[in-house]
RNA sequence: GGUGCCAUAGCUCAGUCGGUAGAGCAACGGACUGAAAAUCCGUGUGUCCCUGGUUCAAUUCCAGGUGGCACCA
């Protein structure tokens, strides 16, 4: 019997959780979460962590299991999932995948090129020279040592430019030498099915949920990590935009309204995202029967018996 | 009731000394290989309140109306 690797999909606030919850009880299997936030443990209002209950209804995997002081990335957690799904490929044919971290699961589906870890003080001195020189200086060193990749890649994008410069100069090899273009082979088939809803309908549930976050205490929660603020893992929305309005220069009203604005972006933004992936099949939240059925279909399709 | 001010994009407002208009936010689209809930790029979507008048031409000037705000009663 092949391994199977379901993965469902979709904008933030669309309605995945209670789906996957269903999925996993019928499937009568674990649930991987793919999620860039709510691996970190001393999150859970603001990244929209599913209740206890719910999470003890069905096993769950990377959900509160890092923390926010460890550098971890799309690469760290691709290769954390595979090492994972191989032990639960010995139990179980078919495991599930939930969430809306589009990098995370490209990373997982068709894998990232192998790179060195960054050093922490290069990262560090680059982002300072990035502040006093500007991006002008770190372009033409780049334009130096990768030229392939510096007639590709978006000049205007300090974060682009600064990764590949570092990788350069860590390794003495343009950084374009390391990109493969090539999707890795997965010992498990992947099934993607994707959730959406209405706009109007998306951005109600969004907007709602934002209030029903301060209702359960966002804004304390926040407040305990504004001490790490500088950390990447807090540059997350929900908590940014109250460390404004802690630091002064927003009040709190415009902070929940940022947060609402920042979160309708960012289901646009993932949607745009997976809208040129044709392997995802959409549904709407409420179509469980017939997303059931079609997940069966490709179950049995793929499997000669 | 009187006087004054205002009425322009979904919202807040700018502007046109008369030639049908533009910012911010929102909205919409796109890029994306170790920071990805990150980072970056693009798009103006409009009975310029209504009705007349003046004019070759009115969103702009004039009159009246309607609505809002302020002050005086």
């Amino acid at each position: 019997m092949p391994k199977f690797l379901i993965i469902l999909l979709g904008p933030t606030g669309v309605g995945k959780t209670d789906l996957s919850i269903e999925l996993a009880k019928y499937y009568n299997t674990d649930i991987i979460s793919c999620d860039s936030r709510q691996i970190y443990k001393e999150m859970r209002i603001g990244t929209a962590v599913p209740e206890q209950r719910i999470l003890e209804s069905v096993p769950h995997h990377f959900i509160r299991s890092h923390s926010i002081h460890e550098y971890y990335n799309a690469s760290k957690f691709e290769m954390e999932v595979l090492t994972r799904l191989e032990l639960l490929y010995n139990k179980k044919d078919i495991i599930l995948m939930t969430g809306g971290s589009m990098l995370y699961i490209d990373a997982l589906c068709k894998g990232i090129d192998d790179l060195p870890e960054v050093d922490a003080e290069l990262r560090t001195s680059l982002m300072n020279r990035l502040e006093s020189e500007g991006i002008e200086s770190l372009r033409n060193e780049l334009r130096f040592y990768d030229p392939d990749y510096y007639n590709k890649v978006d000049l205007r994008n300090p974060k682009r430019i600064l990764h590949a410069l570092e990788i350069c100069l860590m390794t003495g090899l343009p950084y374009s030498s390391f990109r493969t273009n090539q999707p890795k082979k997965r010992p498990f088939i992947i099934i993607k099915l994707g959730i959406n809803l209405d706009r109007e309908v998306l951005y109600n549930r969004i907007n709602q949920r934002v209030d029903k976050m301060f209702a359960e205490g966002l804004e304390q929660e926040a407040r305990n990590l504004h001490p790490f603020r500088h950390l990447n893992s807090l540059n997350t929305v929900g908590f940014r935009e109250l460390f404004e309005y802690f630091d002064g220069t927003i009040s709190p009203e415009e902070a929940k309204e940022k947060i609402k604005a920042n979160s309708r972006k960012y289901a646009r933004k993932q949607l745009t995202w997976f809208r040129r992936d044709p392997e995802i099949t959409w549904f709407t939240p409420d179509m469980k029967e017939e997303i059931i059925a079609f997940t069966n279909r490709q179950l049995q399709g793929q499997n000669p018996e």
